[in-house]
DNA sequence: TTCAAATAAAGAAAAATATCTTTAAATGAA
DNA sequence: TTCATTTAAAGATATTTTTCTTTATTTGAA
């Protein structure tokens, strides 16, 4: 048997700019690891010491087996018949989503969901610190949501210099969404949370993550309607 | 041939509580239905009177015959060598997604990502219209955002019996989610927006989205990372 | 020490989704 | 009118993801 740790099936996707690429981490399997996380904290508080996955998957309803899988893609071994340690666990989910890391970000914005990212980092951990927002709208500028300062946009170029920022949030109004993204990308951005419902072009090597709200909703409403 | 416009493969699938149903539309093809819909939009205001897949498939990087498909689930048809008509697929995509009807909503939570949503649904359109916010919080009921009043929690329930809301935002902070959601299935809610990072209890009929930051920021971290 | 029960891990099968290929229809130009 | 071209639609294949099955390990009780 070969070294377990590496063992893992690398799937071959098509990104956004659609060029295949190796990937070791399966995108249903990333998405649902915050929420082990967040049920494991819950517990960890509790004082719970050892938790199976056949007990994670009844509380979060999922397949026990997918349980395992998706906890095995983070390196932690559990043993049989105790499961696994819930300390280890954590430590384990919270290094490899890079959550213990400070994953620093711009913002650029600042307009409703552009504040409400700023002020629910506060509380609740996404694994990127905002560190400074920026806006073209004059009332906006030199104000302070959640802790961080409100800048003009155009401070955006001379701060990406200074500071050596990879991820970029994007929360302006659609109309501008492209020439912002454009302008990330040249302060030097590796990484774009799109908020936007536009679908940007930017080079291949650029991360993309659309996160649209209006996806979820027409989910939500079809699946009503349809009910 | 039997009648085109129902010849669709019908997916068997598990909802989130676990249970096999029957669906006719998949998951990701709904989610990337807004998408058509935002971008078509933008094409009509710019005059275009026809569209075809390729086309939108080049500009939005996703392959031809998957738009050709999510689309055909909308029952819009298009015409060899002209494509669609924009009026027709735009409404089609529409009254699919029930965007034009007039999807009520309660939002329970006025806090960061609650009042985001409130002020966010008067300039996007998102097919759900809020009406009316409710909170805990003193300071904030009483107060209006992007035109919706938010009003005293206890109120839900008087409120509830004289409406018949279907639709439930759940923007509150973690500890209470799942108390809230509670309520909200009491008072008839159907469908439940969960913004938090709970995972919810519910009864196998209540339509649940999930829709956790954290996921996503998840996503984008790992594949920054990894690159 | 032995054995039964519980469990993670690995592998196989099934389901869902995306991509590729073929077909047939419609258009506009010759 | 004819024909090449474009395109939607339908079907087939490939990929990805989930679920099911088997195996092997560990633990605690007898």
């Amino acid at each position: 048997m070969v070294n377990n740790t590496f063992n893992l099936k690398v799937a071959k996707v098509k990104n956004s700019a659609g060029n295949r690429e190796n990937r070791s981490v399966p995108e249903p399997t990333l998405r649902r690891l915050p929420g082990y996380l967040f049920y494991l904290d819950k517990l960890k508080k509790e004082g719970v010491l050892n938790i199976s996955a056949p007990t994670i998957g009844k509380e979060l309803k999922c397949d026990p087996t997918q349980v395992v899988k998706d906890l095995a893609y983070t390196g932690v071994k559990g043993r049989p018949k105790v499961g696994y340690n819930i300390y280890e666990v954590i430590q384990s989910l919270e290094s490899f989503l890079g959550f213990n890391r400070t994953n620093e970000a711009f913002l650029v914005g600042a307009g409703n969901l552009g504040a409400a990212l700023m002020a629910y980092q506060e509380h609740q951990s996404l694994g990127i610190k905002i560190i400074a927002a920026f806006d073209v709208d004059k009332n906006k500028i030199g104000k302070e949501i959640g802790g961080i300062h409100i800048l003009e946009y155009n401070k955006l170029f001379h701060l990406s210099n200074r500071l050596n920022i990879s991820i970029g949030i994007l929360t302006t109004p659609n109309a501008v969404a492209q020439e912002v993204a454009e302008d990330l990308v040249n302060c030097g951005i590796k990484a774009i949370w799109n908020f936007t419902s536009v679908n940007l072009n930017l080079p291949e090597k650029i991360i993309v993550q659309n996160t649209s709200m209006s996806a979820y909703a027409a989910v939500l409403l079809k699946r009503l309607n349809e009910s």
